[in-house]
DNA sequence: TTGTAAGCGTTATCAT
DNA sequence: ATGATAACGCTTACAA
């Protein structure tokens, strides 16, 4: 079923048929209705291809990120979802499982795909390899802060700002010694993390004591990590970790140990969770606004494909800043319990 | 940059240049070769729609699903991904919220779109919408049951066994009063699940005491619920829950009742969770092996899509089974764990 | 082994 | 308001 044998059975030419579909007000109202009713009737469709053989457009974007274990990634890619379909455009969600090959291997088969844009999360690809792709023509805009010193897009959490909010936070409760456990996998926002920790400590009112350790994201990795800490006798008043996972770890070596949460052990993560209420105490975390973040995105990037003269403009950034939820975990006694700005 | 430009540079005709690229043996490895230099120096992608508009594959299937906040969703989409890539095929992900609108606008899309096929996650959408889809030639896959009476294609797990064997497994432990918490969302699952709890009810050694309840899946659902038996004082002796979160829920409260668990109640669910280890005591649920189900389904897909005939054969069900992980919430006493059969 | 040319199903530019 | 018709970039008989 074509174009040509609907015009046949309506009994007009292709030109009309064409015309019904993408400028309904330049055809009569009677030879329209005539033609929508042959259609309804033999179920057409325009072909897709053809379609944008000549329009150039493909209405469709690509996310590529690296994994979709967490809460977080949902929430950004639902953004995105949200936006692109707004704009009547599909999404090719591409996880890579954190691996450049794949990375590499999602990006040329979206380029070959004509993709009329792509949003990179966390991207491990070297600039020369996304050069290539915007010297394509395709507009892409980065999640994440790496590479924003160069002529890139980016929107990202300030994790700096968090990190210093959340320190900042256990300082004002009173502790000395406040320990950062870092996650192995991350990169860039683990150097973030440092930095905003490190700040918020060298503007405490008493000097700190502070160090920084790293683990494995994940529950065991925490485990392990008190575990070992406990042994050498230098588990800390307090502890920031990178991960709702670690702090989950960490607690549940606590409480084998008879460390009390926050009596003997203040605790918050860099990361939320949606179990985070159900723990015993509930974890004090650094809320971070994924959807929105998928959602700015999202926009950023179709303002590059509307406008082409926008894409090709200077680097561009967004930055975002996270809340944070506090809970029990680290002692607090005021009542605001939830959503500290 | 297209297939007439590089024709020109490497001096030879269009005709070359597309053998080159789908029949590479029929060239002479030299005009080969020296295709393939021009297309690397002009970077030369082939214009995926003309070439679609010929060949009548899109290389593409959708996979429309009703939420993306649980893992058991995540691991099926990882599977379908998995294979998909694998046939060199990209996955529309369609999250529709749950939503009968939503999954049809999305079906609408995939159709227009030519994709190759499609999987339905739960799917809402009447008989004749399906069958209006399968009868433009576009191969469906169903997962889960519903409409498994009719003409079409299901993978799902058997929820009837699955809740036999839980309810089974605290009947061996000697509960004789077991109440069961359906999920106010699911349909066809919550059916399924009360018909195996109370099949293996029914071949209890002695009789037992049952009744079943509904709340929602959310923790605040568990909490709700638990609230009101426990001031009803109607808390049964053992309890499974339909969700881990109304299983955390049922937890929290009863903690906070003074409720021991699993000295006062013996609790387990009929989904699993990555916390499900965390909580004290660790809680036993029904493990569902997510990814192979998405496996399966898109390689049934798959088998359809490249044999018409098998696409157009008869109902095709397989059924997969899920297992129990045994933990410490319903008291088990031996040291089996994990991973019971 | 290579080239010629006829489609594939649209859109858009001219005419009328 | 409508109709011819030339693109769009590719694949594939068929011919050479």
């Amino acid at each position: 079923m074509n174009i040509r044998k609907i015009a046949e059975r309506a009994g007009v030419s292709v030109a009309t048929i064409s015309r019904v579909l993408n400028h309904p007000d330049l055809v009569s109202p009677e030879t329209r209705e005539r033609v929508y009713a042959v259609m309804k009737e033999n179920q057409y469709t325009p072909n897709w291809f053809a379609r944008n053989l000549t329009q150039k457009q493909t209405r469709t974007i690509a996310f590529i990120y690296p994994s979709n274990d967490s809460t977080f990634l949902q929430a950004v890619a639902d953004g995105v979802e949200i936006v692109a379909l707004n704009k009547k455009n599909l999404v090719f969600l591409c996880h890579t499982n954190g691996t450049a090959e794949m990375e590499r291997e999602y990006l040329e088969l979206m380029v070959q795909r004509n993709v009329d844009g792509i949003i990179l999360f966390s991207s491990r690809l070297p600039q020369e390899k996304i050069e290539q792709v915007a010297g394509l023509g395709i507009p892409c805009v980065h999640i994440g802060r790496e590479g924003a010193d160069t002529e890139r897009k980016n929107c990202y959490i300030n994790y700096i700002d968090a990190a210093a909010k959340l320190t900042d936070h256990m300082i004002q409760l009173g502790y000395q010694q406040i320990y950062l456990l870092l996650d192995s996998m991350l990169v860039n926002e683990a150097d973030e993390i440092k930095e905003g920790f490190e700040l918020a400590a060298s503007k405490a009112p008493t000097k700190l004591e502070t160090d920084v350790y790293v683990a494995d994201r994940s529950m065991q990795g925490g485990m392990l990590f008190a575990h070992r800490m406990i042994q050498a006798g230098k588990m800390p008043r307090a502890l920031i970790t990178s991960s709702a996972r670690q702090a989950f770890g960490v607690m549940k070596a606590a409480r084998l140990a008879g460390i009390r949460i926050p009596e003997d052990l203040a605790i918050a993560s860099m990361t939320d969770s949606s179990v985070s209420t159900l723990v015993d105490p509930p974890l004090t975390a650094v809320d971070r606004p994924g959807k929105r973040l998928g959602m700015v995105t999202a926009r950023m990037l179709f303002d590059c494909i509307e406008n082409r003269e926008f894409a090709t403009q200077n680097a561009q950034h967004v930055e975002l800043l996270a809340k944070l939820a506090i809970r029990k975990s680290c002692g607090n006694r005021k009542f605001i319990y939830e959503l500290f700005e």
